[in-house]
DNA sequence: TGTTCATATTCTAATATGTTCATAATTTTG
DNA sequence: CAAAATTATGAACATATTAGAATATGAACA
């Protein structure tokens, strides 16, 4: 049998490229943040945590939601976003914990 | 003396968000990845590694180092790349870690 | 039913980013 | 000095992202 001696760690820098990109901007970083810490939220309740407007977070929430970073369900009149993919939380605390000088 | 209690995190999400915009690209996240193997590369040592055209590397190059990730010192007819911000190396390694799906 | 609320979508404009190509600047070497 | 090597720069272009306005859709409710 042979075995692979140290494989080094084979990364898709296409597919990291394109996960930093999606999560990339200070509105999504908010709602990663928001959806972080309470599970769902809806539309409204992001838009007024965040402070943006409402067709423009709509378009950020859905572009998020095609990248498979949130999830959401309609509730009668109100859809609930959460995470879906909660590693992105992870990037989010290294930042935090960053102290990156820019 | 007043103490401020528990404060929250205060987080600057337009920093955050051109700090993660400033890496998001392929070339760009290699070009950490090697720099935080290997403290100073040519630009033809990166340009071999990472596959990428002189010219567009060496803006992508131009641009890092604007945004102080990298610095660069020229030494004879060579430059020299190395992280001047290396805590980006940790947003690199939890990516690494993630296992995101996508 | 008609009105209001919550959300999505479409369209358009502005701006930013990524890419290539040609060329310049500088250093080394023959 | 001329040629080759290394790197940077600028123009031009394509594409993507961001933003906002207007409008559509569908649910709730008087």
């Amino acid at each position: 049998m042979i075995t692979k001696v140290a494989p080094t760690e084979e990364i898709d820098w296409e597919k990291a490229g394109y996960l930093l990109k999606a999560i990339a901007h200070p509105v999504r970083l908010q709602v990663i943040m928001l959806l972080s810490q309470q599970q769902n939220m809806t539309v409204n309740e992001l838009c007024k945590e965040t402070g943006c407007e409402q067709s423009l977070l709509s378009h950020h929430l859905t572009g998020m939601r095609l990248k498979g970073i949130l999830s959401s369900a309609k509730e009668g009149q109100f859809v609930y976003y959460a995470l879906k993919e909660r590693n992105v939380v992870k990037i989010l605390d290294c930042i935090r914990h960053c102290d990156c000088i820019m």
